[in-house]
DNA sequence: GTCTATATAGCGATAGAC
DNA sequence: GTCTATCGCTATATAGAC
């Protein structure tokens, strides 16, 4: 736990690559396996299942929102504003944990959907002593939830209408003064 | 096409079931046929085809928002809080079609994100005369996009922290007043 | 620890009877 | 128009060598 051997986050790291350029669909054993320069079997060793696999990338997200927590609650430009900035996918590792695991949600898997709604539950809380009330809170977490669905949907394939630049600038004040 | 055999809409009333309820992996041509009452056989009667059966529902899709449009327009409530009301998975034909589309979009079905997005960009152009600006447009969209995401990923598993009744109607108004 | 080879199962699709 | 039977492919997982 301590010290994880290298293989098995090279591994963990294509299964998250395979989820997110692929979708859940092209993230098999075979497929991940190649992508980490290891063998089926040798996959295999470090993950007994693909279960333990998927396990390994909830743990990695939990943990990893844990870490966000703590940068948001330190950021100079305003809670609600970096968490919606942060909404969109910008490909750091906490963003491409919540994807690979949104595409594995909707796939029925039961354990990444609760990971998800805990993910959601940390941030409500965070956000709620930042916003005027519950009505301003969930608009703050709707859009937010608006942006990463759009992010997760447009990935790879076409231009998706999300903002940026002045645009989500603009979107992030306008949020910000309905809520707090 | 004027009148279509019962079976066919039975087919792909389980198929949509199967895809809103298990999920793309769960809706197979042997569950939906079984689901159906009909022999996999019967089932590659009416579609020749997987692919068939994924563009007849995205063809559903598209048939029900044009509807969905003109209904929009007439409702006495205001259109932008008539869409943020449906925007919550009411198990409506269309709210279905939608949910059953996302679940094959994230498969990494090309046609049937490229649907999903015409289906937003529909509703973009009936919305945007009636929002201030660009900015506030995108506002709306998010929070219903947010309302769906979330719809989809409790389906049938955990108490989803999705606003009903009086929530509903102070989100509403708090969307209405940013937007307008 | 990592490999190759293989068992097992499920899916989409075809062929042809009725 | 609907059925049964079966083929071919792919995916997970196991067994055991190195």
């Amino acid at each position: 736990m301590s010290r994880p051997p290298h293989a098995r986050e090279k591994v963990l790291d294509a299964f998250e690559a395979a989820l997110i350029d692929g979708g859940a669909r092209s993230a098999t054993m075979d497929a991940v396996a190649a992508a980490a320069g290891v063998s089926k079997g040798g996959l295999l060793y470090h993950f007994a299942s693909k279960d333990a696999l998927e396990g390994a990338l909830l743990e990695r997200l939990e943990r990893l929102v844990e870490e966000d927590l703590d940068d948001m609650s330190a950021d100079a430009e305003g809670v609600v504003a970096t968490f919606i900035r942060t909404s969109l996918h910008t490909d750091s590792p906490l963003d491409r944990a919540i994807v690979a695991a949104s595409r594995l949600a909707q796939t029925g898997h039961a354990d990444a959907a609760a990971s998800l709604r805990r993910v959601r539950t940390r941030w409500e809380e965070a956000l709620r002593p930042h916003t005027r009330d519950e009505t301003a809170l969930q608009l703050v977490l709707l859009v937010s939830d608006g942006l990463y669905f759009n992010s997760a949907l447009g990935e790879g394939a076409l231009p998706g209408p999300l903002p940026r630049g002045a645009d989500l600038d603009a979107l992030i004040a306008l949020v910000e003064r309905a809520a707090r």
